[in-house]
DNA sequence: ATGTGC
């Protein structure tokens, strides 16, 4: 661990300010000190030089699966004063609103365990995954630009979903920032014909099942739709495919000249590249990443959609009978303008949480009504070997922007875990342990073994020790489509 | 994460 830590208590650390010169403010990094110890070093090396962003408020910060990434750590998350300072996209990542959204089931286990194979074959054939594949629909460009100004709320006028899906959708599904004519042609043409897809890496879909044993507490899930021992969900795991990654991409290497030759802002690491967000570089970037944070809503709608007919069809039932309610749909990779209290003031923000999830507690504006009494739904994707866990906000987010963990972080790089795992054994691996699992590629199966990943549930522990959410259940895979 | 490279 960097000698310069201080600790400031057993679940938060901070990088002094004079670290490096040109830390604007010190860094913080929420975990235990095995997780610490755990930690890439470059993870302190990028937190500190995310310090040092123009307009950065208060800490630089890092949430406990924390893990280096392009530019910011993954699970990093920075609060930038709008009127002063900057947008920078590797403050939000290539994969703009990755994201999660989990679904209760009516069913139990026992209503499914022989029909598995089926529903994971069948919605494997019906959506695509995998890189570079198409989508549910292939739209024109027109078409593709009214999606990604409305969202999941498009999908659900095209039929594909109800009202009460959007209740339960961060922002509802559709921010109103979203302009098309800050997309380029490339990122329409890429993201056109992918509405409906997975993708691949560590993208899934998942058929889980609550073991009552790991309801942690009845009252809440309850709130959020879990109400039986061996009840079946569904969660789903993607974000903006080809679209976003094209706008990230563009806008990353527009920012690295614009930076030095227009805006005359020095950082350590040209991967920090950024644009003052009161410029047309940096407005530009917001609308068309808005447009990208609606290509994910809109995606998982599809793809929700697609998996409640599957069930239908295979299960022979009604959608009243088989439930398949949207618990929440969350961001994992976004920036958005949120108002906060900085030293006891009101102040509007833009807040970029990169592998970090909003945190929002029970009485603030964005949690749906039913969830009132407990909080925004935070939900936990883990490896697809270990589960995954539906946690709540908890008041100690205030100290994080209102914000919390996203994963597990992965430990051991994509092609280190290829040369050790082997796809197809681990396949059988699973099998016996109960997870049947489809693929489109062996490799990248192997580089989503559990093994490359941090322990699901000491993350989940260092986030409620840490106050930002506590853990509502604990998700078991028994079926999983990787990307 | 990604039509898996500049």
């Amino acid at each position: 661990m960097l000698h310069q830590l201080k600790k400031i208590s057993d679940y938060l650390f901070e990088i002094p300010k004079s670290y490096k010169p040109g830390m604007r403010v010190p860094a913080r990094i929420y975990a235990g000190e095995d997780l610490m110890d755990g930690m890439d070093s470059a993870v302190f090396e990028q937190l500190s030089n995310v310090a040092m962003l123009p307009g950065i408020v208060k800490y630089a910060l890092c949430m406990p699966d924390g893990h280096s990434g392009y530019g910011f750590p993954i699970g990093g998350v920075a609060a930038i004063d709008p009127e002063t300072g900057v947008i920078s996209p590797g403050g939000i990542g290539f994969d703009i609103n990755c994201g999660v959204r989990l679904i209760a089931t009516n069913l139990v286990f026992d209503e499914i365990k022989n029909n598995v194979k089926r529903l994971v074959d069948t919605m494997f054939t019906r959506i695509n995954s995998g890189v570079g594949k198409g989508g549910i629909l292939s739209l024109t460009s027109p078409a593709l630009d009214d999606a990604v100004i409305g969202g999941a709320e498009w999908a659900v006028e095209k039929g594909y979903g109800t009202a009460r899906d959007l209740e339960y959708i961060e922002e509802k599904g559709r921010m109103k920032d979203a302009d098309p004519s800050a997309v380029s042609p490339r990122a329409k043409e890429r993201g056109r014909g992918q509405a409906g897809s997975l993708g691949s890496g560590n993208h899934y879909l998942e058929i889980q099942v609550v073991r009552k044993e790991n309801i942690f507490d009845p009252a809440a899930a309850e709130k959020f739709g879990i109400f039986r021992d061996g009840q079946v969900m569904i969660m789903i795991h993607t974000g903006s495919r080809g679209y976003g990654h094209e706008i990230a991409s563009e806008y990353l290497r527009r920012f690295v000249t614009a930076m030095q030759g227009r805006y005359h802002i020095n950082l350590p690491d040209r991967e920090l590249a950024c644009a003052p967000f009161n410029s047309k570089d940096g407005q530009d970037y917001f609308k068309a990443m808005n447009c990208a944070i609606n290509f994910a809503f809109m995606n998982r709608q599809l793809i929700m959609h697609a998996a409640r007919e599957v069930f239908s069809d295979i299960l022979k039932k009604s959608p009243d009978e088989l439930g398949m309610n949207l618990v929440y749909d969350v961001c994992h990779n976004t920036a958005k303008i949120e108002t906060h209290q900085i030293d006891g003031k009101k102040m509007k923000l833009l807040v970029h949480r990169k592998g970090a999830t909003r945190s929002f507690t029970a009485e603030m504006k964005g949690v749906p009504e039913a969830y009132r009494e407990v909080g925004q739904p935070v939900l936990i994707g883990g490896s697809m070997e270990t589960g995954s866990y539906l946690m709540a906000a908890a008041e100690g987010s205030s100290k994080t922007f209102y914000s919390t963990v996203h994963g597990s972080g992965r430990v051991m790089s994509r092609s280190q875990a290829k040369k050790i795992f082997r796809g197809i054994e681990l396949q059988k691996k699973m099998m016996g342990k109960g997870i049947y699992v489809q693929t489109s590629s062996m490799s990248g199966l192997a580089e989503e073994s559990g093994a490359a990943y941090k322990n699901v549930d000491r993350v989940v522990q260092c986030s409620e020790a840490a106050g930002l959410s506590r853990p509502i259940a604990k998700l078991i895979p028994i079926g999983n489509i990787k990307g």
